[in-house]
RNA sequence: GCCCCGGUGGUGAAAUUGGUAGACACGCAGGACUUAAAAUCCUGUUUACAGCAAUGUAAGUAACGGUUCAACUCCGUUCCGGGGCACCA
């Protein structure tokens, strides 16, 4: 017998897939396990060398812990949605789901060709409508619950609808909600479902009529065709993951994932703590000089009404109703509102209030329209979490207007009212002040109606004529701020602009509009801005603080707007510089004026009430000081945006959702699976939607719910994230036609036990699932609130791409009659090319002599140099498979692309090698250095391969491929082989008798299985498994030193090679004549009596240098070896007979001597 | 720019986690077997210097500095490479 692995592997793979070997029951006696990897996208470029080291290292590991005992469940599937697909279909006509189908079958012959254990009977496909049936189920589920903020987790909206039914809430009560057309009703649901639709900004290419993926984007313009991209608003779905924003950092600790892995979703979530801190804004002069009434704005319009409350435009009163509610209330007053009214009511204060007085969807308790100020008294905004958001939001809707909300709690009425009443007279003061001068009101925003809300949920949006709300996680450094800056989309760009300003500002805001936000963070060197012409107030020390725009501030993030402070902030200390505005200094010598100090440890000065506190302690006095003032409030932010859900694509899961005179409503469950329909184009809709927009028949849809009218159905898709955030669900349970996963299946495997994959889905993917799998739980669909027990991650495998130097014929001086395309190419190799570009004169020379010579031979007479163009190269790849090392194989080079270089002549090396340069890269087809592991199977076998791939590092490092390696594996597995049989003499063609015997082993041969095993299990289990390939080697290298053929060593040393090499494993076993499958063998048990050693050959050092070593008895004290050590010559010579000052022991590690 | 990871011979890497730097391989050089090649086996292989040699001495884990009896390992600064930054998957 020789080891014809190409039969062994043909053999096995058969008998395994034959014996339903892989086949994983729900129910058995064994302990469940869960190994996963990552699915894969299956791209139309097949497997390469990279994909499969995550797969093998997995694979590894299932096999691992099957032979220890456990049921383990080891599935494969597709992710099998996505944008390459449906661009290959762009350019080829050819449908997605047929191209899918087919790379779906390369890439798994290629899989199976490597031999892993997966239960394809399980395989699931997220473009297969049996599968995406449940991601549009689970689609509706997040549509149809909200975030409950009492209980902090998912519930039906259903509760939350019966709960307006019956008691309304802060905003409005049961009555009021009852009387809200169905579409007012569907506007406010829509805020609280975690599947909800918005207005977004998405990169929209005007030229190509579609959106683009930030990718796609380059320097402002489409990746093809150079394109001008901008952004644009469009409607879109959102997840409300930032719900689950403090229940996804506080499950990290709950998971065993590598430490800077969570420190990524940690950055990614981006929890801070601050303050949001009210600035006033003092009246610019009017650009537009119109003059706004709003008695006379305030009519109610009934358009809008039935758009619902929260979607009317400014001024307006959203219902008759109102009037006859607002009457209502009058009569029913509180005891806090009524000494309030009797302080306030008249024109006391110099301005007349109403009472209860209907103003947009709500009926506010006090207002003075004259000056647009509401006074609100409750306790509600200090209590419970739900209230709270109630009341921001009807205080953010309300400012979005044109209002100023001030608001009282019962007990400071009750107990102050004097205070109170200064305040609402100084506020009254204010604004009529800033009335006078201010003559123009905000023009209507662009938009047809202003967004539900933003994606961030609140913040944006912000339009006050008095206010601006600024996010800050540092406080303590209020006295140093020198000037605000904006978001150049923030909302009141356009309303506080002064008239001088206002060219600047349009200009500067043209140009962001090109910028993507990658841009805009990473070039912070290049520091632009503008400023509005406006000034706001330091409500500490009045200071008047020029107001900017800038890039480097983001809408999405806090209010849009910040506090700049140039001492303590680099990037507000560069732009304080670049634009020369003055720098307050407010920590002393720690501020050197050349860079900020971002220190929290620095005493304050120039601070008012904070001189001489360290700035951390600061922080929390700032805070209570501004909360006490009613300037501000302690405020926790996120990083983190509600995830964007929707893509204007067509090769994706389509939205179960009909819309109806702008309200969404959901398909029921047996109306699912909504099928994507077949298209014959797939270019974007009219107006920059998804193709399924261009699908008319298709959209026009029957309203499942009610049975009667026609609705339109939502044309965009589910971006490729959605089936891969609970696809691990769906292999426990893969066939069921009732639900995406019984609860039973679910209980039992529970949590994923290891998740293997590549680090670049640290925070999209893993999160998204992460978030899914609380909401299934918070539903009670799932037992557990984690899908991911323990996280490994794979490094990538980079391709080293070779490089060839083609001589550039570029003529400047054309010879008659020819033309310089036709000549044949000439390559220069590598050590002459850098030659060339030291300028060395020989090399130079020789190429020139070779070139001419060459131009002498294709065009006659030609003999000057002068014909020759100035020297200059190409540097091009080549395809790495025709290069062995560095050295190019000229005659396989000559047949590439169709032998587009069939005639190239090279410069070769003095050894008459043609060697290429190297690069090293990401695998990619394009760059040529695209290795494909079928032939690597094919030449070395699955077992070599694999083993190889694991030699190569360790699993979560990233490494270059380099194929040369293979052949020492290969060896290996041979010298394995030869273990068990004897030598093949081709020339007689004897040998390969088999070698084992049944012998007792010795003590020494059981010491090197036991080493072996020791080493095995610990570094199987710790996925270290280029260091077990080697002690697999070691492990060989002796046994064939010590000529053990011993049956009981070698069984038992396969069975350890199971995972790593499960065909050669078989094999080998099966000719032992071993009982059974070795899939299913008993893991060898260790028995460390066998490695015990008598003696230790300890290292000594002198001064810390290693000098000599010693032999000493394994057990030997500190005494005994300091003795032992003082009196040997070799170390006594090192000594010099100098004092020995310190002796160092480390028993069973080392001996230092310090003299 | 921000967040995370990495940098050790010609190459991939190892180092019991602060204790003999370079295990195990690749490559290369030399040798054995062979008519020859393949396959296999043996020897050497961090660098510099000295030596016929065994060997010895010195330096050495991106660079510089620090902590320690002892640093690839811990701390600080800098440089370089990779991944992510929300519509690639």
């Amino acid at each position: 017998m020789e080891y014809n692995f190409r039969e062994i592997e043909k053999k096995w793979q058969k008998k395994w897939k034959d014996d339903k070997v892989y086949k994983v029951p729900n129910e058995s006696t064994k302990p469940k396990y869960y190994v996963l990897d990552m699915f894969p996208y299956p791209s139309g470029a097949g497997l390469h060398v990279g994909h499969p080291l995550g797969y093998i290292a997995s694979d590894i590991y299932s096999r691992y812990k099957r032979l220890k005992g456990f049921n383990v469940l080891h599935p494969m599937g597709f992710d099998s949605f996505g944008l390459p697909a449906e661009q290959y279909a762009l350019e080829t006509g050819q449908h997605p789901a047929v191209t899918t189908e087919k790379n779906i079958e390369t890439f798994k012959a290629q899989l199976d060709k490597i031999g892993f254990c997966y239960d394809w009977s399980r395989e699931v496909r997220t473009s297969d409508p049996s599968y995406y049936k449940w991601t549009q189920k689970i689609f509706l589920e997040l549509f149809n619950s909200y975030f409950c903020n009492t209980q902090q987790k998912a519930r039906p909206i259903a509760d939350l609808i019966e709960k307006y039914k019956t008691q309304g809430n802060s905003n409005f009560t049961a009555e009021q909600w009852n009387a809200y057309t169905k579409a007012g009703q569907e506007a406010i649901l829509m805020k609280r479902r975690l599947a909800f639709s918005s207005f977004g900004e998405v990169n929209w290419c005007e030229a190509l009529g579609t959106v683009l993926a930030n990718d796609e984007v380059v320097n402002g313009v489409s990746e093809r065709g150079g394109h001008l991209v901008i952004k644009k608003k469009m409607r879109q779905w959102y997840l409300r993951i930032t719900a689950y924003a403090d229940r996804l950092l506080q499950g990290l600790e709950t998971v065993n994932f590598s430490e800077p892995m969570k420190e990524m979703q940690r950055n990614w979530i981006g929890r801070s703590e601050g303050a949001e801190i009210l600035f006033t804004l003092n009246p610019v002069p009017s650009p537009l000089g119109e003059k706004g009434d709003v008695e006379t704005e305030r009519e109610i319009d009934k358009e809008t009404e039935k758009k619902g409350a929260a979607l009317a435009p400014k001024y307006t009163v959203s219902s008759p109703m109102h009037y006859e509610l607002a009457k209502k209330n009058r009569k029913d007053f509180t005891d806090a509102e009524d000494a309030l009214w009797q302080a306030i009511r008249g024109s006391q204060l110099g301005a007349k209030i109403r009472r209860q007085h209907p103003i947009d969807a709500f009926i506010v308790d006090f207002v003075s329209l004259q000056d647009a100020l509401i006074i609100e008294a409750d306790g509600g905004y200090h209590e419970n979490e739900e209230q709270k958001l109630y009341d921001e939001n009807r205080t953010r809707i309300l400012n979005e207007i044109g209002f100023t909300v001030i608001r009282f709690t019962n007990a400071e009425i009750l107990s102050k009212i004097d205070l109170v009443k200064n305040q609402i007279k100084s506020k009254l003061k204010e604004l009529s002040i800033s009335k006078e001068t201010q003559t123009h009101k905000q023009e209507a925003q662009g938009s047809e109606f202003s967004p539900p809300s933003p994606p961030r949920g609140e913040g944006q949006g912000l339009r006050s004529d008095t206010g601006l709300r600024c996010y800050t996680t540092r406080p303590d450094t209020i006295f140093g701020v020198d000037f605000l800056v904006l978001a150049p989309e923030h909302n009141l760009v356009s309303s506080i602009t002064s008239a001088e300003q206002k060219a600047a500002i349009e200009e500067y805001l043209t140009y962001v509009k090109s910028r993507s936000d990658r841009e805009r963070m990473s070039e912070v060197k290049q520091i632009t801005g503008c400023f509005t012409g406006a000034y706001a107030t330091n409500p500490f020390n009045g200071k008047q603080i020029p107001v900017w725009i800038a890039e480097y501030v983001l809408a999405g993030y806090g209010t849009g707007a910040i506090m700049a402070v140039p001492c303590g902030d680099q990037r507000d200390f560069a732009f304080a510089q670049h634009f020369n505005i003055p720098i307050t200094n407010i920590i002393g010598n720690d501020f050197n004026g050349t860079e900020a100090n971002a220190t929290k440890e620095a005493t304050l000065q120039n601070s008012d009430f904070l001189n001489g506190m360290l700035m951390k302690d600061a922080i929390g006095v700032a805070i209570n000081k501004i909360e006490e003032l009613g300037i501000g409030k302690r405020k926790v932010n996120y990083r983190m945006r509600d995830a964007g859900f929707s893509r204007q694509r067509y090769w994706g899961e389509p939205f179960p959702i009909v819309w109806k005179d702008e309200t969404a409503i959901a398909l029921s469950e047996t109306d699912l699976p909504l099928t994507l329909p077949h298209a014959e184009k797939y270019g974007p809709g009219p107006e920059g939607e998804g193709p399924l927009a261009n699908m008319t028949e298709w959209v026009q849809a029957p309203l499942s719910t009610s049975g009667e009218g026609q609705g339109v159905r939502e044309t965009s898709t589910m971006p490729g994230y959605a089936g891969s955030s609970w696809y691990f669900l769906r292999y426990m349970d893969p066939h069921n036609s009732q639900t995406f996963c019984d609860r039973k299946a679910s209980d039992y495997w529970n949590q994923v036990d290891v998740y293997v994959g590549g680090t670049e889905h640290a925070v999209g993917h893993l999160l998204y699932s992460r978030m899914w799998t609380k909401v299934l739980y918070d539903l009670g669909y799932i037992g557990f609130k984690e899908p991911f027990k323990k996280l490994v991650n794979q490094g990538m495998i980079t391709g080293s791409s070779r490089l060839i130097y083609r001589y550039a014929w570029d003529f400047v001086k054309h010879p008659e009659n020819f033309n310089s395309s036709s000549l044949p190419s000439i390559f220069v190799s590598k050590s002459k090319f850098e030659k060339w570009q030291k300028n060395d004169t020989q090399a130079i020379k020789e190429i020139r002599d070779f070139a001419l010579e060459l131009l002498k031979r294709e065009v006659s007479n030609i003999n000057e140099y002068s014909y020759l163009p100035e020297m200059s190269f190409y540097i091009l790849r080549v395809d790495v498979n025709m290069v062995n090392g560095f050295e190019l194989n000229v005659e396989e080079f000559r047949k590439w692309k169709n032998g587009e270089y069939s005639n190239a002549e090279f410069i070769l090396e003095d050894d008459g090698k043609y060697i290429c340069g190297a690069e090293v890269e990401k695998m990619s087809k394009s760059k040529y250095n695209t290795v494909n592991p079928d032939e690597l199977c094919t030449q070395y076998g699955a077992d070599t391969f694999r083993m190889y791939e694991m030699f190569l590092g360790p699993v979560e490092q990233s490494k270059p491929w380099d194929t040369k390696g293979i052949e020492g594996v290969h060896r290996f597995l041979k010298k394995l082989w030869r273990l068990f049989y004897t030598d093949i003499n081709p020339a007689t063609n004897t040998g390969g008798e088999p070698k084992w015997v049944d012998e007792k082993p010795t003590d020494a041969e059981y010491k090197i299985l036991h080493k072996t095993i020791k080493k095995i299990e610990q570094d199987t289990e710790n996925f270290s498994y280029n260091t077990a390939v080697a002690a697999f080697m070691i492990s060989v290298n002796e046994l064939a030193d010590a000529k053990c053929y011993k049956k009981e060593i070698l069984s038992q040393l396969l069975i350890l090679l199971t995972p790593y090499a499960p065909h050669i494993a078989e094999e080998l076993w099966a000719a032992l004549g071993c009982e059974g499958s070795i899939l299913d063998a008993n893991y060898p048990v260790l028995n460390e009596s066998y490695l015990v050693e008598a003696t230790k050959e300890y290292p000594v050092s002198i001064n810390g240098k290693m000098r000599s070593s010693i032999n000493l008895a394994t057990e030997a004290t500190e005494e005994e070896a300091k003795q032992a050590v003082l009196s040997n010559d070799a170390i006594l010579k090192w000594l010099e007979g100098k004092e020995v000052k310190k002796f160092i022991f480390v028993k069973g590690r080392m001996i230092n001597v310090v003299v």
